[in-house]
Formats: C-alpha cells, structure tokens, sequence
DNA sequence: CCACCATCTTGACGACGTTAAGTTAGGCGG
DNA sequence: CCGCCTAACTTAACGTCGTCAAGATGGTGG
C-alpha cells in the first residue's frame, strides 16, 4: 500500500521530494494539457517546469531540449492515432472499414487539435530530425495503404495500384481536419446552410469513398 | 528624375536617409524574405528590422505587433492566390477549368511554403483576430465554389449542390499541399515507387475530378 | 555510517517582443 | 530664409524565453 500510495503521490503532487520521482511522465502530462490550452506555438518549457512543480533547468534533466520534448507528445500522439486506425479494421466490409477510418482520423484530429498540429505542422518539432516519428508517420499511413489494398483484393475498391488512391485519401482527411481544426463551416455561414462538423465529414469521406469504388481510379506511373 | 532616382534608392538601400522613406515595403520584404529561409516560426521581429537596415524599434511605427505584420503578409499570400485560381478561370471546359484551379493551387502551395502555412498554419498570425485575412479566404474559397458551380450548370459535374464537392475538392487540394511539403513522396520511398511532386498531384486531382464528374456527389443536408 | 551519483536548484547568458523616452530631419508658417 | 512641429527613427530597458554551468540534495549501495 505504501508503494502504491507512493506512485498515486508521484502522478497527484509533485512537490513532496527533492527526487520528483516521475518527473518524466508529469512533464509529458503538463505539455500535453498546457498544449491542449494554448497551441504548440504558445507553449513555454518553462511553463511546463513550474506546472509540474519543478524549477525551469529540470526538464534537461530528461529531455535535452524542448524540440526533444515536443517529439514526445507527437510520437504518444502517432501511437494513439494509429490505435484508432488500426480499431476500424473490426469492419468486414472494406467501404465501411475505410468510412470508419475515415471517421477515426477526423475524431483525433478533432479531439487532439494541437497535437495533430504538432504532428502534422511542419513548423514545430522538426519531424525530420526524429526518425522514430517519421517512421510513425509511416507505420500510420501504412493502416490506410492496407485498408485500401484490402479494398481492391475484394473488388469493392477500383484498381490494383494501393499508392495513388491512398494518398488521394490522406490528403483529403488531411484537409478536411484542417479546414474543420479552423472551423471553416461556422464561419461565413456558408451560403446560409446549417453545416456541422459531422456533415462536412459525412459528405468528405462519402466523396471519397465514391472516388475510391467508382470506375478507374488515377493510377501512378510505374 | 530625381524622384525616380528616389525611389529605386529607397527601394534598394535603406540606410541612406534617417527617414527610411518606404520602410513599410522594406519590412514585409525582409519578412518575406526570412520567413521563405527559416520558417514562420523561426522569424524574428528583429531579424526583419537589421534585415531592412534599422532598429529594432523601428517596426512598430508601421505594424502595431508581430501579429500584424504576420497578417499583412497572410494577406499579400490571399491576394496572391485569388490571382492564380482566377487566371484558371481562362479555360472554358469546366473539366479543365478545375484542373487548372487544382493545379494553381498546388504550384502556390509549394513555390511559397512559408506563407502558405501563415496562412492556413492556424498558430501564427491568429488569422481568426484579423477580419481581412478571414474574407480573403473566403474570396479565395468562393472562386473554387464558383468554378464548381459552373461545372454543374454545364453539366459536366455531378449535382446542383456545390457547398459539399466544393469543401471536399478544397480538403483534398489543401492536404495534397501538406503532404507534399513534407515531402512525403521522397521519404518511405514509397515501396520502391518513384513519385514525383507533379505525378502525386496528377493523381490526386484526378482522383477529385473523378469524385466530382463521376455518379452521385454527395450531398449535405439542406 | 558514509560516499556516490542521479536528480533537482539557483543563477546566468543571449535573443526575443514590446514599451518608454529621447533624437533626427523634412516640411510648413512666419 | 529661419525656426518650430511632428512623423520617423534611435537607444535603453523590462519581462520572458531556451539553454547551460555550477552547486545543493537525498536515496542507495558498500
């Protein structure tokens, strides 16, 4: 009970020993809910530091700079983006194992804003300096390529060629968690239709899958 | 002459006079400048100012804050890319016309990546704090809308509705653009494929054409 | 019981955005 | 033509940031 008390202590507060004893895990826990507040680009390593109750020079303690840091978020976040694709596969049906992936992108987007950013942006966290994220990135567009190949083995998916359709794919996911992140639909009230973040996902990924099973899809030369 | 003379000096050298003469051109300039080197987030306000020649003060009589300055930028990029999507216009098959559009809006998205992703980053520049910023991209986002209004009225695309393909079409182009400015297509090798910039855009615009000039567009509840 | 060493603290450096107060110089009334 | 006015610019400073160096702390193995 007094190990267990111990590590309850060590997750609640964080300023009862010298020795933090998770340090680690508050800090990552700080960043993502500080993130989640104020944007990546808002985030300060020495916010981080005094919300998990330990001076500005600790977190060097265990990450060696704040690009390091933002990597973690971002490799937590590949792995539950992952999860989530990888859960749509419980379909049989390939449009709708593709319809829910299509689903699950755009909920975590949605639902972790600033780390999709993160991920994503381009600007923080230089992606490239972090193979272990690139090859992330990899293993999660990999969970499309193969709900697409698995499409066209069935013969629900047009073509053979899994490459150009996906990325057609991702890009249009991509997109449309961008435009709704921005909440595109609410602004300019769009010519005065009432249109929520379910329909404009609904009508994307129905578009898409639409291109995905009618007639040819655009193949890439080989 | 002399005015002439004038002029071409304040556009070229800045340290001649102690009153700058068009310091406002030659900050967005430098702005423009630095940020296609290092980022949005890797630009300073001070940078810009040694950059054009004064002190770092300096700025602050023509921007109110970075923000702003950040924003005037965005606003040259909105004007920049109405201009590209309206020169597709030229094209009178409306199959062709959308093709352009998607065309002009990739080459924009990559010949200018640091301003594109001011624009639709949605960390810097708060584009929501900037109402001008906001209706351009509107104006941007109703020439697509148009251009798919005319392909429906001609018949060549599927529907009557253009809000749903519009946002579809835009979703795609806009991820297409983040993807390739990662570069995605280099890195992963994509099993052994060789795929260029230009085949990866061939593709997912066909893929969209197809979406769009193919069966039944999806629609969105009205 | 002590000495070790990972862990954390304090203090500092340079760069940043931003503001305040002073300086310069072109233009206008006299 | 002179002197003032004011916009445009300067220097100096504040607080915050990322980061590092040097010192303090305290649990643990000998």
């Amino acid at each position: 009970m007094s190990e267990r008390a111990a590590i309850l202590e060590s997750m609640t507060d964080h300023r009862d020993h010298y020795h933090h004893g998770n340090l680690r895990e508050a800090l990552v826990d700080a960043a993502k809910c500080l993130i989640a507040e104020s944007g990546v680009a808002g985030l300060s390593l020495r916010q981080v530091a005094k919300h998990a109750g330990v001076s500005q020079a600790a977190p060097y303690h265990h990450f060696p700079n704040k690009d390091a840091m933002l990597a973690e978020l971002a490799g937590r976040g590949f792995a539950m983006l992952i999860d989530a694709l990888q859960s749509a596969t419980a379909h049989e049906d390939p449009v709708e194992r593709m319809r829910a992936m299509g689903h699950a992108y755009v909920r975590f987007g949605l639902e972790q804003p600033a780390i999709y950013r993160l991920m994503f942006g381009a600007e923080f966290c230089p992606v490239e300096a972090y193979p272990s994220l690139q090859e992330a990135g990899s293993t999660a567009f990999g969970t499309l390529v193969m709900a697409v190949q698995y499409g066209q083995a069935s013969g629900a998916f047009a073509g053979s060629e899994p490459m150009a359709p996906s990325l057609a794919v991702w890009s249009s996911m991509h997109g449309l968690v961008s435009l709704l992140q921005n909440k595109i639909h609410e602004k300019k009230e769009m010519a005065g239709q009432q249109i929520t973040t379910e329909t404009m996902s609904e009508a994307t990924i129905a578009f898409v899958l639409h291109g995905l099973t009618a007639g040819a899809a655009p193949t890439l030369p080989g």
